[in-house]
DNA sequence: GCTAATCCATACCCTAAGAGTATCAAAGTC
DNA sequence: GACTTTGATACTCTTAGGGTATGGATTAGC
């Protein structure tokens, strides 16, 4: 089969019409380059060179390989530049994926806008869902970073690090006596809810904060009565709005401003808080990967910090 | 640098998802094919497969290269089929030359048409010119074949063979005394154009017809006395008609039908003709050439056997 | 839970393609 | 006619690549 070692020495042999010449040029030996040529003109059965007292022409087959094998020659050198801009994560395909909830989290828009004006040559590609499917697409390759609230836990081959931290404040409807109490925009402690009823969104798209708040009551010595389960959490919100009762929810929603909902923050629940977490593919770490993971941990610290 | 053989053994194993049956395929044994593998990882400095517990994954660096391989594999083949075509002289490019004179001849387009059709992958060029520039032509390559009148003497490396030989007429201005004379349209003696004013075509660009009409005048027994000599054979036949003197041109040229032209044979001309010859380059000859000489030989043979 | 099977990696040997050195042969130049 | 130029040839040697045997890790099956 056609080799390019001796596409480079004939292109070499072509462009100086000349063997020595292109022997020095190839930076080899006369004699060996000679056998390349004899090794090329036999392999495709073709004279190639017409031998001149004065160096060598091209025939018109030569004319035309001189011509093919440039093209060859150039796009094998495009092939290896191109690899290496993917292992070096300046070009290629990062699919990123995040829950609703963590969608709604103002960081996750910024560290993604930020991350494209980094990388300007990624095609960054997002996808949401909930929590077990991201878990499925990382773990098949159909993802290769996603946005979580809870810490993923008992999926073996994903990496599952905290990004930011924020604690989780009462949404109350309007008007609502807690809402307005005496005790003006303080703190309020979760027990106060005890009396409540709760909208919470439905578990399997994201089973982690649902958990959390419901270990978080139980803790504060009352088991919440649930009057609705929202498939997502700005629909609670809505719901909240309408006064079907309360929710406990991420501080980042207040920026949300659903009309008709009141926020208080909420006290005396040590360890209910909303995690938002990156997950990653344990394995086979991409460029582009680290590159995301390195620029998300940037814009937590500076967050945070 | 790169190396085919790797990319086609990467290809096979990206596509097989499997060293073993890319190994397989490949005509190979594993362990080699794993050393290529590793070699090209090496060379690009990137991982390229992610070795699973059952089969093997590109990565995404080596998706991209499964790609870019393919790529450069196909224009690879290609670059051999291309250049075994030429070779074949199925494809290409065929510089074809003519004097003036010799394009007059309805043999020459005829026959280009004819090969036009019998080898629609080759692209004739067409030239006209004369015989001293295109024998430089086609010494230097830039013709690969051409038709010309004289047999081109002393010009070294060229193969010059007759193709066909026409004998010679007398143009005469209508209404001349020899156009009418009462032997009807029976031949005419060269000698009885002893007393006539003689139109030729110059010198330079066609030294075989003008030299041979001056020897067999001279045998005939006569010097002709020039009283003009046209640029090209066609303008000679404009100045016939003008009434300023006669001419002795190819047979073919009756076709021409200039008007005001007469044509009558000549007899007692013995050696006078305008044969129409094939010129070569003797060395390299391509396919495509020898296509076209065949192509030539056979029309010859067709209209004169 | 142990054995068998699967599949890639490693170790070692061997062949053969390719590079180097020395030299020849042919053609042009002074 | 001697010299120069330039590609071809002969021979040796290095090394990339192919083959065989085998190891090690993981999964599947009883």
């Amino acid at each position: 089969m056609i080799d390019l070692r001796r596409l480079r020495a004939f292109v070499a042999v072509a462009e100086e019409r000349h063997v020595t010449r292109a022997a020095e040029r190839l930076g080899m030996q006369q004699p060996p380059l000679t056998r390349l040529l004899r090794g090329l003109e036999e392999e495709l059965g073709v004279p190639l060179l017409r031998r001149l007292p004065r160096g060598v022409q091209p025939t018109e087959a030569g004319q035309v390989l001189l011509e093919e094998a440039r093209a060859v020659l150039a796009r094998a050198a495009e092939l290896q530049e191109a690899v290496r801009r993917v292992a070096r994560g300046e070009t290629g395909r990062l699919a990123v994926g995040f829950t609703p909830s963590a969608a709604l989290h103002p960081f996750v828009p910024a560290v993604l806008r930020a991350f494209r004006e980094e990388a300007p040559g990624l095609r960054v590609e997002l996808d949401e869902a909930g929590t077990t499917e991201l878990a499925d697409a990382l773990q098949h390759g159909r993802l290769d970073a996603a946005f979580v609230r809870s810490p993923v836990g008992s999926v073996p081959g994903l990496l599952v690090e905290p990004v930011l931290d924020e604690p989780m404040v009462a949404a109350l409807p309007d008007g609502h006596r807690l809402a307005t109490a005496g005790e003006g925009t303080s703190a309020l402690p979760l027990a106060a809810l005890a009396a409540e009823a709760f909208i919470l969104y439905r578990r399997p798209s994201g089973p982690g904060l649902y958990d959390a708040i419901l270990a978080a009551c139980r803790a504060a010595g009352f088991s919440p009565r649930v009057a609705q389960e929202a498939p997502r959490l700005p629909a609670s919100l809505s719901l909240v709005a309408a006064g079907l009762g309360v929710s406990v929810v991420p501080a980042s929603m207040r920026r949300l401003a659903v009309a008709g909902v009141a926020y208080r923050d909420l006290t005396d629940c040590p360890g209910l808080s909303a995690p938002l977490h990156l997950a990653l593919r344990q394995a086979g770490l991409t460029a582009a990967v680290a590159r995301f993971r390195s620029a998300v941990r940037r814009g937590a610290a500076g967050r945070s910090g």
